[in-house]
DNA sequence: GTAGGGTTAG
């Protein structure tokens, strides 16, 4: 509508008076009626000022303020409660004690609602001792006062002095308790914001839509179904009426605990779906893996932002399906969205797991060019990235310049050295750690446990786990025993080992039985491997790795005939060894070798600079372990087999493309075996080239005829 | 006429 011509006094007071409403305002519409009105009043005033701040276009209220001075219209204490308000949103503390210096010069400064605004305008603009005054200079204070008062401290997570405050408080109401749930809620304290509400419903106080959103987003983080479920059935029981914001909270409440059914029938009884309704619905059907239904729900969405996008592609990485995730970026590129930190998060979280250095890099050249500041988790994720994409030296680098450390930063940089098998490096940053202040969390204390065992610390090891219990009261779980475990069996302690799985007072899960049984491998203890092999069959019936190690430990003592036996089982399970698989990205392109393939491309060149390792590592003095080749065939085809694994291969490729001071990379899906140890570490020293391998445990750096891990692995 | 609320990441 459009108004044209002069309008009646009245009728434009209740025009603006019905667009004052939040629901219904229409700034320009009501600037329009407004700049009709030939002298407008005091409450007209008044009524366009908050117009303006409630649309978020605080300046313009400030302006008209301004402009109302300057007709002579004289402000009244309703005017300073908006414009408070405005200079609050403004974020200007210099508007804000300005407009509060013209108020003090018209009135005493005893109005109750004033002053409540100023409480809030001041708490807003992060002045809280001003705040504090204010309201310790107050006659009389209402129930908003000390609502305000708490709000404030709690706005900046100075919750102990929040809740002195409301314990002080005479009477509390609904938005009194609400501020205090959702302000534990911020900071990540659910249990204390569950206690909260369930304090007030004890304190006969009725929750009301927002109590139940604050409280609902507690339950999403805590799984707490139960509490979910009620306040669910409370909102049919009281007749409350379903907002937006409370279906959104009972879908993504619903969909964290994992009942998808509920979430969908609150999804599907929304009359119009906001964008949060699908964002919520989508990300729990990625949480579980429910990819296909993410899906379809994605496709039949209208709009999509980045939060879509973030979740879909998030799912994707979570269920190893890279290639889509990478795919669905491109998607969102194209669309010309930019990627923000939770989307570089998720896809370095990606290239950590892919190993892949070339895409990672170029996401850290984008953080650093982007505009956006980068945060500690994106710090954190590029940390992760380089430590196992093989940098272990950047990982560092960027870990040093990042300014806001917590225990998860400090976690990845400590488990980045321990997969580097630089353990006393990453002993050290735990001490640091914690001069720092940091208190450990159980995922520390497994980085720091697996940094004892890759690098065969068994007293700090002990030394560690004794104090995550008798300083951090930090009760052991499966995976804490399990890096004990490889510690002691690694570092040759076969029996210890085996006494503590005995002693835990958890069921040993085949992580553990693996671990043990890979230790027997390098002792060749046979005994204590089949006891291994046979607790692993139970839980890993199908699982190649325990016969070949077991196999492999058969050939090496001589045991040939349970060797064969072996192999029949195998053969009659139907169970075929993994074949070794080696990766190496030249220019961006990866270069995939499996164990005697022969369909690269360049094939005839790699064999030739095969035929010349194998020669001159002979000269070297290399000679092949052939006992790890489990095969009834001669020696000199069994020479044939160690020369074709993968690794090898990946590396001769390496040789040739890469310049001799480019360091050859290469990711590989199983160990190393003890043949190709050896031989990579003289390689290394022939041709004078830094050789990383990352294999499915860590890190092996060769370097000068040395390999960082110890040949400890 | 002043106060409290929903979705994504390491």
């Amino acid at each position: 509508m459009i108004i044209s011509g002069a309008v009646h006094p009245s009728i434009t007071t209740n025009l603006l008076k019905s667009l004052a409403d939040p629901d219904i305002v229409d700034l320009s519409y009501a600037l329009a009626v407004f700049r009709r009105i030939p002298r407008p009043s005091n409450f007209q005033w008044n009524t366009i000022i908050r117009a303006c701040s409630r649309n978020q276009v605080p300046q313009e209220s400030v302006a008209l303020y301004r402009e109302m001075c300057r007709e002579g219209v004289t402000p009244d204490v309703y005017t300073f409660q908006f414009l408070f308000k405005a200079c609050s949103q403004c974020s200007s503390i210099r508007e804000g004690q300005t407009v509060h210096g013209n108020f003090l010069k018209l009135f005493d400064g005893s109005d109750i609602f004033a002053r409540n605004s100023l409480i809030h305008m001041y708490s807003e603009l992060g002045h809280i001792e001003v705040a504090r005054r204010i309201f310790d200079g107050m006659d009389q204070k209402n129930v908003v006062s000390w609502t305000m008062m708490v709000g404030c401290y709690a706005k900046i997570g100075c919750m102990d002095e929040a809740r002195s405050l409301f314990d002080q408080m005479p009477e509390r109401n609904v938005v009194s308790w609400t501020s205090m749930i959702a302000s534990y809620v911020q900071i990540h304290q659910f249990e204390e914001a569950v206690g909260f509400f369930k304090k007030m419903v004890s304190s006969n106080i009725k929750p009301d839509v927002v109590a139940m959103v604050s409280v609902l987003s507690a339950c999403s983080h805590l799984r707490e179904l139960d509490l979910g479920k009620w306040v669910h059935h409370f909102v049919s029981k009281e007749r409350i009426g379903m907002t937006r914001h409370l279906a959104v909270a009972l879908i993504d409440m619903y969909a964290k605990c994992g009942d998808m059914d509920a979430a969908r029938q609150v999804f599907d009884s929304m009359g119009s779906k906001v964008l949060v309704a699908w964002n919520a619905i989508i990300d729990g059907y990625c949480k579980l893996g429910k990819l296909d239904v993410a899906c379809s729900l994605f496709d039949q969405m209208g709009d999509r932002d980045l939060v879509t996008f973030n979740s879909m592609i998030t799912g994707y990485v979570q269920n190893s399906s890279f290639k889509d995730a990478f795919l669905l970026f491109s998607e969102l590129w194209h669309s010309g969205l930019k990627p923000d930190n939770f989307m570089i998060v998720s896809l370095l979280s990606a290239c950590a797991n892919l190993g892949a250095l070339y895409q990672g890099k170029m996401l850290h050249a984008y953080i650093e060019q982007s505009s956006a500041e980068p945060d500690v988790f994106v710090g954190t994720a590029l940390v992760d990235m380089y430590a196992k994409c093989g940098l272990i030296g950047e990982a560092k680098q960027v870990f040093n310049i990042m300014p806001n450390k917590d225990v998860l930063a400090w976690t990845v940089m400590i488990s980045g050295l321990a997969l580097h098998g630089d353990g006393k490096s990453a002993l050290d940053h735990f001490l640091l750690m914690r001069e720092e202040g940091i208190r450990p969390n159980r995922v520390t204390y497994v980085a720091v446990l697996s940094a004892c065992s890759h690098s065969g610390l068994v007293e700090e090891g002990y030394f560690h786990f004794n104090e995550m219990v008798s300083i951090f009261n930090i009760e052991p779980q499966i995976e804490h025993y399990g890096c004990m475990v490889d510690l002691l069996g690694r570092s040759g302690y076969l029996k210890d080992a085996e006494r503590l799985i005995q002693s835990m007072p958890v069921e040993p899960n085949a992580v553990i039985w693996g671990s043990l049984l890979g230790s027997c491998r390098v002792y060749n203890d046979v005994e204590l491997a089949e006891k291994a092999a046979k607790n692993l069959l139970v839980l890993e019936p199908q699982k190649d790795a325990i016969y070949i190690l077991l196999y492999n430990i058969y050939n090496s003592t001589g045991r040939w005939s349970s060797a064969v036996e072996l192999r029949g089982m195998m053969e009659g399970c139907g169970i075929r060894k993994l074949a070794g698989c080696s990766t190496i990205v030249i220019e961006g392109i990866v270069h995939e070798f499996i164990a005697g393939d022969r369909s690269h491309p360049q094939f005839d060149e790699i064999q030739t600079m095969m035929s010349a390792m194998a020669t001159r590592l002979k000269l070297a003095g290399h000679v092949p372990r052939i006992s790890q080749v489990s095969l009834d065939i001669d020696e000199e085809e069994k020479e044939n087999i160690l020369f074709n694994h993968s690794e090898k291969m990946a590396i001769a490729f390496g040789i040739l493309k890469l310049g001799k001071n480019i360091p050859i990379h290469i990711l590989k899906n199983l160990r190393v075996c003890r043949d190709c140890h050896s031989a990579i570490k003289l390689i290394a020293k022939i041709w004078n080239r830094e050789i990383v391998v990352r294999d499915r445990s860590r890190f092996h750096h060769f370097r000068q005829g040395q390999c960082s891990c110890g040949d400890f692995w």
